[in-house]
DNA sequence: CAATATACTGTTCAAATGAACAGTATGAGT
DNA sequence: ACTCATACTGTTCATTTGAACAGTATATTG
């Protein structure tokens, strides 16, 4: 009956639509112009009205007499929003770890950010949260193709069956942490390497809480 | 010697500073006059001055002639770090797509949203990017597993060997563009579905860009 | 039927804003 | 000494833009 639980017509689905666009887009909120320019309004007013009621309504805020200040608020049913920023973290990908893990990664080691929602990986935002991207194929048993980016947590206790990252030959290098008579080891996820490796003798960098895939 | 390499006054970095700030915490970039006013110029030309200067030495971009249109630039030399720059969409995940596609979503399918950076997945954000989480596994020779998140991209052109979704028995499922004798088909990448049902019957509701995986 | 929300056209006003012009002063470099 | 970038003051102009007023038309609802 009141705010944000008031349905909406269509025109003013579309309006917040290609508001809620227009900001990821253009990195900017358009004008009252821009938008009546869009679908063709001859009068801003139509506009005007439009953002007034999703205004009242709840699902548009902004900043009186300041330009482009329209924002839209968070609300299920609105892709294109914003997410909030707090949820959103830049994890470094790394192409190679070095030893002294914990202590100091260097800038110089990473290749590049990728950035996650916390909500839709589940993962909590922490310092130690990092990405690799996968290479060769020896995880392909667990459908871990060459090319994508596995996003490690650092210091998880790994359980029987999780993808590790391992330090391997000055490399690091993903498998699978198991237990062999109850000595935790790792093995590849391919015919092709067949060594069980004491885990014992290595470090583990990381667990597997996530993965993403580019393709195209 | 020229545009980027060229290093930043005091003052420079702190109007850069400050416009990277207001971005952040405001949500928009700041005006001239509030540059201006928040530094104490009694002059905005002050401030346009300043702005002037990091536009040619290429740390900020701006749109002429549009109010708040002042973006900071991804510098390696400058530690101002912007979480800004990360452009997050949030992607609708449907269950099930009905047919009319792109005319009308309807909001009960949405399942849920996930949030992927631009940048990261190399999509441009759309009102026709859409997820949808995949169920069985007949794409397991593409190493799509069950669970995984599939983001696609609506109304592109398929080409062979691209992973699509298409409206099978009122279902959405994944399957393999590819073309048979030059008449295009989709395949399962899996054995246990060795059927290849020609394109031509079955509506193709977007092309498969990215992929996202939780695990644990 | 009256009241209200939607969905617009057309116009006007004033505030917000970018951009430009004319100066002053200082310091660094050639 | 001369030039040039920096760092400002003070002012004016033209656009961009939000906001408001006055209407028209349709559909919904009590």
């Amino acid at each position: 009956m009141n705010s944000m639980s008031e349905g909406l017509t269509k025109r003013q689905q579309e309006v917040l639509a290609f508001i809620a666009e227009h900001q990821q887009v253009n990195e900017a909120p358009p004008s009252l112009r821009e938008v009546a320019a869009h679908f063709g309004f001859r009068s801003m007013t139509a506009a005007a009205d439009h953002v007034k009621a999703l205004r009242r309504k709840g699902y548009l805020k902004h900043r009186p007499h300041q330009a482009r200040s329209l924002r839209a608020v968070p609300s299920p049913s609105t892709p294109y929003q914003p997410a909030s920023r707090a949820r959103i973290v830049d994890v470094p990908v790394y192409g190679c770890i070095p030893a002294g893990f914990a202590d100091e990664r260097r800038q110089e080691d990473v290749e590049g950010c990728i950035s996650v929602d916390v909500d839709t990986l589940g993962v909590k935002p922490s310092p130690r949260t990092f990405a690799l991207e996968v290479r060769g194929d020896s995880m392909i048993g667990r459908h871990i193709m060459e090319g994508d980016y596995a996003i490690l947590e650092h210091g998880m206790d790994p359980r029987p069956g999780d993808v590790v990252a391992a330090l391997i030959d000055n490399e690091s290098t993903l498998k699978t942490f198991v237990k062999q008579r109850g000595k935790p080891c790792l093995k590849a996820e391919n015919p092709k390497y067949p060594n069980l490796i004491p885990a014992q003798e290595l470090v583990i960098q990381g667990v597997m809480v996530a993965l993403i895939r580019k393709v195209r």
